[in-house]
RNA sequence: GCUGAAUUAGCUCAGUUGGUUAGAGCACCUGACUGUUAAUCAGGGUGUCACAGGUUCGAGUCCUGUAUUCAGCGCCA
């Protein structure tokens, strides 16, 4: 190929090179072909789209590569000029005149008729070739992009917490083991006592991350290994950090709303549906409220209870918006929370359950602030408070009301593209039998 | 961890009451076709029936155990 005049150019930008030649690089998705026409269907990674080659119109052997040589992934160049066509899906194609291999492929084992998930999980390195996977990672991507903006314009500054840690800040769930040279060592299962340390030295604080929970638990919203967005605001009582904690729910809807409709339209949610979650305010039921509510439903629910996954949607059903609880019981919430100002049996605290049974999204509360209260409270959880001496430390020089959260990312992902399984929100999932790929 | 289901060709699956040589579609190869969209049409053969025992004249099919996967639950974000 000696085109020296033609300029390199990416599918996604074809529309602005109609009756141009231009030279694309390109993986070969599927064909078809007649005796004079070959259909090829081209990817480059930015967007997909067919070439068309007529066999009066290229050599010989450029029609046998279309027609027989090129198989499903091969890679190469093509030359030709971008048409706009109603015919094509795309709305534009290009007309080859040239392909040059770069390089072929064998067996590629993922074809365009059904796979079942294990196979498609096992393939997860080509199975991200795809349409479905892709606009998932486009969605991620700015999801994590919108995190930035969020924060970034309301006086946030990022802290990144360690994730080799000596402590457990919850205490409860399984943590992975390692060894750290002569000491245990345990992988981060929440960033979030150290986002407390940095709300106390920088005001407004977030972390985004990896965080690993080494549990058992074989659920559609579970993964071992997940990506949290943890802020942290210092002289802020909890029912502002409500309100932050909505406003930035929205944004994040809002803006997928706004780049990603091609996305979405792939992975089978209609925008339209989001519409209503970028309107605040959030409504809000207090715990007690809640068992109220399940109990008239006719769920056996007791006050002191933790929600499963059944009394989630239930709630969540009755709501258009994702929905507050406010208030869970002290037995079932992390000793760090802080105690209500009037009651004994509940902590100040919230969940946000987003709607249509994709449960919880965000878990937040105010902290304890008072040295002695949160030195029981880590005695009572049956911590030892050595290893909790520099977080209470926060406690004992100027300590200040501070309130903060912690989201999700894969669970608020699944939720606004309607996933039926976390695995797919993120590229490599790490589940309870799957460290492969 | 509990409950249920599944495991047959590279992939997705069918396989009747236990009975000859194990079935289809896709993928792959050959040929036809100038607008295909999971193209269509004709032809071409795939195999440790998850593994280990057992019952039987005979097991993909029935029994026992094991492994793996899926779905739901529990735990949580």
């Amino acid at each position: 190929m000696e085109e020296s005049g033609v300029q390199t150019i990416n599918i996604i930008d074809a529309p602005h090179h109609v009756n141009e030649r231009v030279k694309i690089g390109v993986w070969l998705t599927d064909k078809r072909s007649s005796g004079k026409i070959a259909f090829l269907q081209l990817r480059d990674g930015t967007a997909f789209f067919q070439g068309v080659l007529l066999k009066n119109k290229v050599t010989p052997e450029v029609f046998e590569l279309a027609k027989h040589e090129l198989r499903q992934e091969a890679s190469f160049w093509v030359i030709g000029e971008i048409h706009e066509d109603t015919r094509s899906k795309f709305g534009y194609e290009i007309q080859i005149e040239d392909i040059e291999v770069i390089d072929a492929s064998e067996d590629y084992p993922i074809g365009n008729k059904e796979h079942g998930i294990d196979f498609l999980l096992d393939n997860r390195h080509l199975w991200l070739r795809t349409s479905k996977p892709q606009a998932m990672m486009k969605i991620r991507d700015r999801v994590i992009r919108a995190n930035y903006e969020y924060f970034g314009d309301h006086g946030f500054t990022k802290i990144d917490p360690p994730i080799l840690t000596g402590n457990a800040p919850e205490g409860t769930t399984d943590l992975f083991h390692t060894k750290y040279f002569e000491q245990d060592a345990y992988l981060s299962q929440s960033g979030q006592l150290y986002e407390e340390a940095g709300a106390l030295a920088l005001n407004k604080v977030y972390s985004f991350g990896p965080v690993f929970r080494a549990e058992k638990s074989k659920t559609r919203r579970h993964l071992i290994e997940f990506w949290m967005i943890e802020p942290e605001m210092a002289f802020m009582h909890q029912e502002e950090s409500l309100e932050i904690q909505e406003e930035y729910v929205a944004y994040l809807v809002q803006k997928v709303i706004d780049d990603c409709s091609h996305e979405l339209e792939v992975l089978g949610r209609d925008p339209e549906t989001l519409k209503p979650f970028t309107q605040t305010p959030y409504p809000r039921i207090s715990y007690d409220e809640a068992i109220e509510l399940l109990q008239k439903g006719g769920l056996d629910v007791q006050w002191g209870d933790d929600f499963g996954s059944p009394e989630e949607t239930f709630l969540a059903d009755h709501f258009s918006k994702p929905v507050f609880i406010l208030n869970y019981p002290k037995s079932i919430k992390p000793f760090y929370m802080k105690g209500h100002p009037t009651r004994d049996d509940v902590y100040v605290c919230a969940d946000l359950l987003a709607p249509e049974g994709y449960g919880e999204i965000i878990g937040g509360s105010e902290r304890e602030t008072d040295y002695d209260t949160l030195l029981q409270a880590v005695k009572d959880a049956g911590l030892d408070p050595k290893d909790y001496a520099w977080y209470l430390d926060l406690r004992k020089y100027g300590s200040v009301p501070h309130s903060g959260f912690g989201l999700g990312l894969e669970r608020f992902l699944s939720w606004i593209t309607l996933q039926d399984h976390l695995r797919t929100t993120i590229p490599f999932p790490r589940m309870l039998n799957r460290l492969y790929p």
